[in-house]
DNA sequence: TATGAATGAGCATTCATTCAT
DNA sequence: TATGAATGAATGCTCATTCAT
């Protein structure tokens, strides 16, 4: 259970940073931010860099236990795709900056803080490689590359990040829905019927 | 026509902020990286900011410009868009640095400059948007909604500059086929016959 | 009779200021070595430089007093010089780490806490320039500047902190020894018997 | 031939390290006694060790060369020693800061750099260690430890630095001639003449 | 066209110290 | 008596930029 001050100090990185960008993000810029004094940061963190691990590490890890914990059970690859894609665009629909800064500032890390997060990051695309598969398997998608398609796949429903704005035209329904099609069709088997538009 | 020096600075510039970002390279690397002074920068550019300015441009501009002298004049919107999706991922698997600079180093310009890029990267864009309304207009295609696709299409088939390898498995042509086939997919309507594999 | 964490908080800082030296030592560091909290320090002194300042002054207190105490009551000079470096020497090989703190971080001290430490060096620098004067008097030394001779006399007496270490070749009454023999001949009157060697 | 701003930096910088210690000097301090910038220091040294060790260095390496370019010829041992301790002496009273600097900022000096350090200092004291071999072998001096001596009389006769003040009462003259009695004495053998007074 | 010396502003980080508990 | 959270001031150091040559 942390504290306040961590908190706020997390809040106010993840914004920072998504806005400015890591390296450009000064400390003291995020103490003023979440409102604490700069040598608070180093109460909770050893450095700049870890701070950024940490959150980069929470998102991905937080990303699939999430999302193991809402899988439907038994559900066939279809709709088991279609829950993903809710899922994963709901979220970063949801919290943007998170998901700007889990995929942008990945390159700033280092060493074993770098392969920790390029390990969690693998982990969550295995979740999706899996429900290609199951498709395949269950011969309602086609797909001769699946973990680079489950690269492609993850990155394509990330991206909403980059453009989305709260209050726009489209509803986030109309968004999940959209996506929900884009990769439905690019997952089908040519002997499939059409997916819904 | 651009002096070797600035050439080799505009190389090593593209090198290192591709690798490290445009934030994390200092001038003095990248003088020496291009083996130059560092004071040698300031005759071809004001400041950083300019020289990444420079950079960002001439993406987006040689882009459009190399695609209008590439697209076939008068192919139905079929064609034209594989001929696109080859056009443009052949360009980035040549230069994924260019490419990864061009995308991810937009949000570190700023004022002006940050507006003429993006209006340079929109001018592209729109080149996306004009094939999408031509193959809906002729009933290959169904998108209810252009423009937001085109952006999509955009980082969807600019991605392959982030895991692509040279030497790797899968050959150019392969990279290009599986993007077609993809994206001919994501778009074809539903009357259309299967696009190939 | 001080708390046992006192008597933690001095020992550590005697042996991390003789290591590291007054400056570059840190109260952080000084805590954890004493098994403290940092905060705990603050209940026995006002500061950092108080503390130092209570251990210089009890280097040098301590010293005199225990002097006093040793010194043979009514002593020829010649021996009584010999008891003297008997004890100093041997004191100093005992506390190798005290001797080194009381006398390379006096520099460290200002105001009032130098004045008093000054006093307190000065009063065991005078108990030397008595044995020196009774020499004299005795006819058994020659020293034309007894001040200056004291206090050249204590540094090189002090000077063994610097090299003894523990287990070596020479043991502690050989290099009592040597100091006796040492400075009896620097201060040894030319019509004397030549001292032992 | 150094340029006049790092002739300024190193004297600012002796200067206030003797004065105040290594540690407890500012870079800003010193580039502001320097009278440049205090990033100018790093156009000269890497940092502030590099710094000392280059300070300290010198320091061992001029004392040793300057002594052998002084150094009589072929003198017997009583007169090189008295030389000796001219030449060590009046050296160390003409530059007070950097004798003290030399002494008493070792400590702060780390790998490379310390053992760097140390071996200079080691050369100096074989010189005079090969003095005090030469007047044993002569018959004129009496000393069972020589290494052990060397060290204590450099101790002894750099120890000037620490208490001497231009102007006191006592002339250079005065105390280079205290210094070669008070050693000569130590040193002279049992069979030798009185030395002078 | 090219550079080396110099700098001012700013960075991440550390530290002695305080205070509520 | 003892502590953990918090801070303000300062430190070593880096960087983009300038300018005389």
């Amino acid at each position: 259970m942390p504290t306040d001050a961590e908190q706020a100090i997390r809040r106010a990185a993840i914004e920072l940073i998504a806005r400015q960008g890591y390296d450009a993000m000064t400390l003291r810029g995020l103490a003023a931010h979440a409102g604490v004094n700069a040598s608070t940061l180093y109460l909770y963190y050893k450095g700049k860099q870890e701070l950024l691990a940490s959150l980069v590490l929470d998102y991905y890890d937080n990303l699939r236990e999430t999302w193991l914990a809402t899988k439907p059970p038994a559900a066939p690859a279809a709709s088991a795709w279609a829950a993903f894609v809710d899922f994963h665009v709901n979220r970063h629909l949801s919290d943007r900056q998170l998901g700007l800064l889990g995929n942008l500032e990945l390159r700033c890390l280092g060493g074993t803080e770098l392969d920790a997060a390029k390990c969690a990051r693998r982990y969550y695309l295995d979740e999706i490689q899996a429900l290609i598969r199951q498709g395949v398997a269950e011969g309602v998608f086609e797909c001769p590359e699946p973990k680079l398609y489950a690269n492609i796949l993850f990155n394509l429903l990330t991206h909403a990040c980059s453009w989305y704005q709260e209050g726009g035209r489209l509803s986030r329904e109309d968004i999940t829905g959209h996506y929900r099609g884009l990769t439905s069709r690019m997952l089908a088997s040519a002997s499939t019927e059409p997916a819904e538009r």
